[in-house]
DNA sequence: TTGAATTAAGACATTTTTATCTTATTTAAA
DNA sequence: TTTAAATAAGATAAAAATGTCTTAATTCAA
């Protein structure tokens, strides 16, 4: 569904979410650490949030990451664009490079509403949502 | 969404779904040529739906494939699994190897609805729902 | 101002996916 | 029975994704 890098970076910010005071830089090695995530690949995996003014990061002691917005600002959504790309779900499912409306593939029609269900969910989910969930149960990132 | 491999497969079968008199065996050559897909490249994916039993293949002259199952029964969810795999939608979101009820990931509870709306998706769509449509429009495979 | 801590960046390695090429095997028909 | 046509299978190559390592740059604090 998501590239593996992708879901890295999901679980950093939900990770950052529930640490966060908003003030301090959080080291990418903590995380790497805390979320069984190869530190160099995962480096790399935030620099892109950071490219995509997500996050900012700070270098040399004491650094490390923390939100550029505010968490209940974030949607799931940003994320997986900023990773996987704009067009992680509007990409025409059988590979058309054009396909639309005018010149719909055979799935076109039978895909828009659960493909409607799928980015509705994913800009629904800010990251303040979800880290509401891990205050309760069990759950895990 | 789809690997390649597996978007592949399915316009193949799309497309024999159109041809088929049922009988006669498609040449891989003629798919390949047709959908503008490389040649040995197919045969492997089309190798994988032999195996699946989805369809028969026969070699020599003359030879191609053919479906060993009805079109009108042959799911789009089994060309995704015999392909892609039968998790394809029903893995962790962020990629947790024990995600369910007992002990959900943050995404799990927010994911089953959009979920069920794909998987309901793949496994009420035939390939005779799709060519259908190929029928009458300027649909494309 | 120096040293330790930390991310950035680029080179490199590995694995998986996608693509190609060659040879073997099978089938139908002349 | 031979030949042409076709898929099967295995080797190899290329590209993309994932993972590791080294060096550079930056920051804080002693």
């Amino acid at each position: 569904m998501f590239s593996l890098t992708c879901e890295h970076g999901i679980r950093s910010l939900i990770y950052l979410a529930k640490r966060d005071d908003s003030s301090n830089f959080i080291s990418i090695r903590e995380i790497s650490n805390d979320l069984d995530i190869p530190f160099h690949f995962l480096t790399k995996v935030l620099q892109k949030l950071t490219e995509a003014g997500i996050i900012e990061s700070s270098r040399g002691a004491k650094g490390g990451i923390r939100f550029l917005k505010k968490p209940e600002m974030i949607k799931l959504s940003e994320i997986v664009f900023a990773i996987d790309g704009e067009k992680t779900f509007s990409k025409c499912l059988i590979g058309l490079n054009k396909c639309d409306e005018q010149n719909p593939c055979v799935l076109h029609d039978l895909w828009m509403e659960p493909k409607r269900t799928v980015t509705s969910f994913l800009s629904k989910s800010t990251l303040n949502d979800l880290i509401i969930r891990l205050n309760n149960d069990k759950t895990r990132i």
